[in-house]
RNA sequence: GUGACCGUAGCUCAGCAGGCAGAGCGUCUGACUGUGGAUCAGAUGGUCGUGGGUUCAAAUCCCACCGGUCACCCCA
């Protein structure tokens, strides 16, 4: 090969050859349990208007600081590539008046999303999400519905061993508290926190919480869950009862707290011990201020999303069986002009039977097509030469055992539907 | 954005007290004019990541940049 003089940009991928049973895994499972949960499909475009992510994201969250792709276009627009998913659907719910025929309205999506960050194990610059949002409902009922959604979808695509983490950050108003309850607890500790913590006690104070270095501190620190108001407490409360009746393992994490600003109330990860540093799978909760914060009327709502490359990850580190691509299934190696024609007619009859069929584009000798058929793994070939159409048959073999059988050319199409069903 | 380690053939890697760029696998061809996988023989394949510096001489030593990997940060 020569050498190339444009590569692909960093922390994005190529997804080829039998990588891509994982993601049609992933995807036909995904879709399926949505069907499951009467959940339709919302694709929105791939970048926004930069203002939709900064109202709806959080103006100070770090996603919206330091980790957008914006531009602008050439009408002098700033655009944005977009860095989650949730903000557009909730865009397009309103954009598009969606809800007049009743709430709450359940969409679920699929695609790539984009942050600027140093690519790591489980992190890339263009990455894909799954994610569902469940429109209109406070009931906790919803926040468990889409819990029981994540479960159903890790269950079937093939996964166990990954740990939901559930907690409640409140209202506003429990969050407030909450949050001058923290800075109490460490303002008679600052001396002993790490730089960097010392920085976000100021900025940003509840990532005090999942410091690394300070771990030990923040085991003892106040929980979200001690702090909230009679309404949160009592919507926490029934989650929790939904979950506990339906048999399904969590642990209550009073430190949990999310990265985008628009959640409320309900906030939960699930995570898996196979991962590196980057182990969170799926992340959720609820954002009752979010409509709202784009314009709309109060729209109480929740969703997750969860990350493509990280659940591939898992499924090749836990060794997971995913089917394989379909393979070739008929191989029509020719030897001659009159033979070529024929294998011509003869693909595209079996091509119309929905039979997968390849042939030789190459010009190449009979010896050379069987290598290329074993090459792409067919399944079976079928050898014609004029010797054969003159004797008006074809040589069927099955390239696993190499065992061959002489058909007569107009029983060829039947021969072979029969054989591949036996196969199934 | 910060830090550590790493960049040699399509892939995995060797070569690094400076002195002709190598191996295995793969690919192509032949043995085998109409039968793949196995074997054997031959061939193909490289701005040694890029640029600069030191030197008579740099894949090897030094610097910068780019890329990869992992961690921090943050998150899917």
């Amino acid at each position: 090969m020569s050498h190339i003089l444009v590569k692909r940009i960093k922390g994005t991928n190529d997804i080829f050859n039998d990588e891509l049973k994982y993601w049609y895994h992933i995807e036909r499972i995904f879709r399926e349990i949505a069907r499951r949960y009467n959940y339709s499909e919302m694709r929105t475009p791939i970048f926004e208007a930069t203002e939709l992510f900064i109202r709806g994201v959080g103006k100070e969250t770090d996603v919206v600081q330091k980790q957008m792709y914006t531009f602008e276009d050439r009408g002098g627009r700033s655009i944005t590539l977009r860095p989650e998913g949730t903000a557009p659907v909730i865009r397009a719910f309103l954009e598009n008046d969606l809800s007049t025929g009743g709430l709450p309205k359940k969409f679920y999506y699929m695609g790539p999303i984009f942050r600027y960050e140093k690519p790591q194990a489980g992190r890339m610059r263009q990455f894909h999400q799954y994610g569902v949002e469940l429109i209109g409902s406070s009931d906790p009922v919803a926040d468990f519905e889409t819990i029981k959604f994540a479960i159903d979808f890790l269950n079937a695509v093939g996964l166990r061993d990954y740990e939901l983490r559930i907690g409640s950050i409140g209202c506003g108003k429990c969050r407030k508290e909450y949050k001058s309850a923290l800075r109490k607890y460490y303002s008679d500790k600052y001396d002993q926190l790490c730089e960097d913590c010392k920085r976000r006690f100021n900025t940003n104070i509840l990532r005090l919480l999942d410091c690394k270095i300070d771990a030990e501190l923040a085991k003892s620190a106040p929980e979200t869950t001690d702090y909230l108001c009679d309404e949160c407490a009592e919507h926490f409360k029934k989650l929790r009862i939904y979950l506990d009746s339906l048999g399904i393992d969590y642990v209550v994490d009073g430190h949990l707290v999310r990265g985008l600003d628009y959640y409320t109330r309900t906030v939960f990860e699930i995570k898996h011990s196979s991962l590196g540093a980057q182990d969170t799978l799926i992340g959720g909760g609820r954002y009752d201020g979010l409509v709202e914060e784009l314009g709309g009327r109060p729209t109480p709502s929740v969703g997750f999303a969860g990350g493509f490359e990280r659940l591939i990850l898992v499924l090749k580190q836990e060794n997971i069986k995913i089917k394989d691509l379909p393979r070739c299934q008929v191989y029509i190696a020719t030897v001659g002009e009159k033979a070529r024609m024929y294998g011509l007619k003869l693909a595209e009859n079996l091509r119309l039977k929905d039979i997968s069929v390849d042939m030789d584009l190459m010009g190449r000798n009979l010896r050379n097509q069987l290598k290329h058929a074993n090459r792409i793994n067919a399944r079976y070939s079928i050898i014609l030469g004029d010797e054969e159409l003159a004797r008006e048959i074809a040589i069927f073999r099955d390239m696993d055992s190499g065992e061959q059988t002489e058909v007569d050319l107009d029983w060829m199409e039947n021969y072979i539907a029969e054989k591949i069903k036996e196969g199934d």
